[in-house]
DNA sequence: ACCTGGCACTCAGCAGCGGCGAGTGCCAAT
DNA sequence: ATTGGCACTCGCCGCTGCTGAGTGCCAGGT
């Protein structure tokens, strides 16, 4: 029983799974691929592989299906990351090429997301640029009315984050010379500063204001902290729901838990933080059990960190079933995360 | 044959219908409601019913089945909007009390709809407030890089907009003096405006601005007309899409089409607009075929204005599937557009 | 004019049954 | 190490017949 051949028999046997969704017997696998030897001999090289609990049979007398185990040996096996067909470049190009003119990120990365959905067929997902080391740009401060006021905050990345203030009614009005003071305090305190570091330094800017004016004065500060905070939160957008429930999307159990753990986006950005790209693919795969999540028990994803200039600053990537068509979405997560850094590289 | 009888058979067969998702025969109909007569009087009930279109059966020998015509009878036969039962009335001052302290209406809108999907266990939607009236407040310009920077639009109801903005390499720099400058007569031009008028007092700017500026500025105004423009178009949160593939939901096709729908939220968002409240209830209820879109055949909306003063501003509501509980999510979507509303007035 | 009990009829759903066939493990032979 | 043969397992599929809920209609009662 040679030992590569164990592979090439795990690797047909993934490959068929994902592609008819069956479990798999001995002698389909031969009349399928050219393995050159008999149903028999694969029977014992499939008996050898279930004893590694790479596979394993529904009931007695059935085929074999993966494991967890199986696809992540499936996955590690992977040659080199296939490079995309000719038609999925054009697709790419075709859904994004468009959309680069957009310089606004919003508008970006929901083309991109869209893209990756429906290049994959499978639940795509973009982190927001990583802002922890995002510096700020510019704070605005804006009257609305008597006692209130929106406070806007601008990083060096281009994002904006809003709060609005209300005054408290015990408290006086705010002027527009206050106003106007206090803009140019807080971006005298802030600019060019980190969030972090911007915390603190508001904190000067609240023990120096008049008396007078330090209830109005806090509630500003505070409504920053919290804006600056934001920044360091995470966002993200989604695409393609409605893919897990695609016929061919074999979702295993109901796919309840998987739709709340998207609607719950912390658990997705949580996942997608904890995991580090592969050096040599860029890409960094989990699968089933391997997600600590309890919903996502048959769920994979594949991530990708992407960002501009050769630093990582966030990650995008793709969910699905634990029986998905890794190679494709491996190929096609890598694609999509260059180009968006390139496009963000302008 | 009583006229009223007629009704109040209509009326159990829906309420029987929506509990047990089964077919409602005239035997368990007597059983279940104190209706007072036989199963054979019943049964000349649901044939006449059956007559005017309003329930039918799946197949011969089964109980009847409620058609869209029959809810909406049921719908418009309801005597009055049933007031929250005091859980529901806790479970709304648990999910918003606390929330209501932000006044951040981002914070407020996705508290709300989270609330709106939890009390009514299907998918819930706030269109954010229409900003068609809305004026600009303040517009910002923030240089981030020689040839980029952000312009930030700030509205009187506290929304915000950014664009960023690239100058293209073979127009000169952008100097902050220009940038100073160009703010002022931004502001000066659009402050105090609704949208249309700011995009055309802009046009003025365009032409009045000096040949060398000439191409940033209008990149610029290109950029702040776009930001204008967004707030005309609307925008909406959602939550609760678990809760379309939970047991009870009773899509009957498939839910693709429906998560579709969702996901493209232009769909969703025309259907809010042209759906117009009752004088009455407050609320307005679309079924089944009512709704225009394909996909949406089997599916319902309850929806509702809001806004702060007696003005509506914009529409919140619930999708689910026809057979849903209506005097509930009437009253629950009655109740959270109204809290929504005080919340907002503030 | 309306209600009701009785009656014959329909038909979806379920359980039981048997055969088919894909798939397995083991073994002896090469 | 590989292979063909063989006995065995067992899920799936289609058939059958039964049951029971539900219907429509009718004749008789109020």
């Amino acid at each position: 029983m040679t030992e590569p051949r164990r592979l090439a028999v795990l690797r047909a046997i993934v490959e068929d799974y994902v592609a008819t969704r069956e479990p798999v017997g001995s002698k389909a696998l031969v009349e399928r691929h050219a393995l050159g030897v008999s149903p028999a001999t694969i029977r014992n090289d499939m008996a050898a592989l279930e004893e590694e609990g790479l596979i394993a049979q529904p009931h007695t007398s059935a085929g074999r299906v993966p494991t967890d185990k199986g696809y992540r040996a499936f996955v590690d096996g992977l040659p080199a990351v296939r490079p995309l067909s000719p038609a999925e470049r054009r697709a790419i190009e075709r859904l994004l090429g468009d959309g680069a003119r957009s310089l606004d990120l919003d508008d970006v990365l929901e083309r991109t997301v869209r893209a990756l959905a429906q290049l994959t067929q499978q639940v795509a997902v973009i982190q927001y640029p990583s802002l922890a080391r995002a510096r700020v740009r510019h704070v605005e401060l804006v009257p609305l009315a008597p006692r209130r006021l929106v406070v806007v905050l601008i990083t060096d990345t281009g994002r904006v984050e809003q709060r609005s203030v209300e005054v408290a009614p015990e408290l006086p009005e705010v002027g527009s010379e206050l106003v106007t003071e206090l803009r140019g305090r807080l971006n005298a305190a802030t600019a060019g500063r980190r969030s972090d570091e911007a915390v603190a330094a508001l904190d000067a800017v609240l023990t120096s204001a008049r008396p007078e004016d330090a209830g109005a004065v806090s509630s500003v500060v505070a409504a920053l902290c919290s804006a600056l905070a934001a920044t360091r939160e995470e966002r993200m957008v989604l695409a393609g729901t409605a893919n897990l429930v695609r016929e061919a999307s074999g979702f295993a159990t109901s796919l309840a838990p998987v739709l709340e753990a998207i609607e719950e986006q912390v658990v997705v950005l949580r996942l997608l933080a904890e995991m580090a790209d592969d050096p040599a693919s860029g890409v960094s795969v989990r699968i089933g059990r391997e997600i600590v999540h309890s919903g996502l028990s048959d769920a994979a994803v594949v991530s990708s960190g992407y960002g501009s200039g050769g630093e990582v600053v966030a990650r995008l990537g793709v969910l699905g079933p634990t029986r998905m068509d890794y190679p494709t979405s491996i190929a096609s997560v890598r694609a999509v995360a260059r180009y968006l850094s390139k496009v963000l590289a302008q």
